[in-house]
DNA sequence: CATCCTCTGTGACTTAGTCACATACTTGTC
DNA sequence: GACAAGTATGTGACTAAGTCACAGAGGATG
């Protein structure tokens, strides 16, 4: 039960769908949902799992991962404010295990919702259809691009293009380990290493432990072309 | 417009849908839909497009895949009868262009739904709604198997399932070019050529020109697991 | 049977992933 | 400050996968 007016307000403009859904499906919202927080690196769903609840999440980030069986890992893709994990959705409209492990990377704060209401409201309440709908498409197009990038194209590329996204010009330094990013493009570490100590010795880029610096970003973006 | 009784009747066996749905919902359904045919290999939709339709599969299968920089292809998942292709659905619900390929590998019969239909139904009927929902569900999952494939597993155990999966014990032989293969594991047709060669050399295939035939599934079956 | 087209085979090379182990950097403890 | 433990990174040697270029082989057609 939720009921600070100030919480009410925020949320509804975090989670758009709440300003066009019918007044009594808000009021009821708010009544049955409560608010959870989490800690980093929490587990979230693991494989396998059936899900009891839906979280929508406010503030942090939750990143959904497979892992393969000579345990490396592959983010699928992850989950920010104002979204929630709609595979868990998927599985409770289709009562089917979870496929995949989720976990926070930053604290989070989210909403839960039960099963039965996400299924209760997706027969009464367009705009939260909409909104589950807009979200599992999203989530289709993600999987979609992550089936591409490691099908066709090169480390290398995948890489600089993570390194690019990851910083701008006013923050050229990232904190991040070769294991992590190996875990997000689903390569092994030895692989990252190797590829960044290349970048470093065109200086490109500059590292020390637990942290990459761009040096060269115009030739870093130059990598992807090529 | 669908009026003869007997393709009614074998439509709302087929769609199951149609079974649980509102009798004036089915009325609108069959007045306003129709049936198209398609060849084989015939585009049906093409990356970028914006889908004015969604086609629901009577008979036939299509292919949906992905196409790289280097030409490689890499097969998502395929439609078959009763099923539709729900990339086109969420491409309407999130007015999206479509992100990839689709071609009919049999001959198709479809019934055609307009998109403004698609969308005015998914607030009407719970029936259609569900149907939709756990169609995109389910390509989620497939896609998901997908990036679990390419990104851990090794070419070669990829192909013995292939084979074991297209064959059985009554069909032991399949028709298919190496090239085929390729495209649906999303890899080389010279990296298939080879571990065919391989499979043929350990006897557990024979091959010729456009066939392969199993010859023992029992030792490809333990290269699954190895 | 000559020609064309598609399909398959193969060597040489590059890129990616695995395994085993060596170094290095941090932190906490005595 | 010395030391140990834990985490992060570096590297060689090897296997697997993808690329490129081209050689043949098998069917179809005139």
């Amino acid at each position: 039960m939720i009921s600070d007016p100030n919480i009410i307000d925020r949320l509804t403009t975090q989670f758009r769908f709440l300003q066009y859904a019918d007044a009594d499906f808000v009021r009821n919202f708010f009544n049955t949902s409560t608010i959870v927080q989490l800690a980093s690196d929490q587990a979230i769903c693991q494989q396998g799992m059936h899900c009891s609840h839906l979280a929508l999440v406010i503030e942090g980030t939750a990143r959904v991962y497979k892992i393969g069986e000579n345990g490396r890992e592959i983010t699928l893709y992850r989950i920010g404010p104002g979204e929630s994990c709609i595979l868990t959705a998927s599985c409770i409209m289709s009562n089917k295990p979870f496929p995949a492990f989720a976990v926070s990377e930053e604290p989070i704060k989210a909403l839960i919702v039960s099963t039965a209401d996400v299924v209760r409201w997706s027969n009464q309440e367009a705009a939260w259809r909409d909104y589950l709908f807009q979200l599992i498409s999203d989530r289709l197009s993600d999987v979609i691009s992550v089936v591409e990038e490691v099908a066709f194209r090169r480390v290398d590329r995948r890489l600089a293009n993570y390194l690019l996204q990851h910083t701008d010009h006013g923050n050229r330094r990232m904190q991040v380990t070769h294991q992590s990013i190996a875990s997000d493009l689903g390569t092994s570490r030895e692989v990252v290493s190797r590829i960044l100590k290349d970048f470093e010795q065109q200086q490109m880029i500059s590292t020390s432990r637990g942290t990459i610096t761009l040096e060269d970003r115009d030739r870093l973006s130059e990598k992807l072309a090529e």
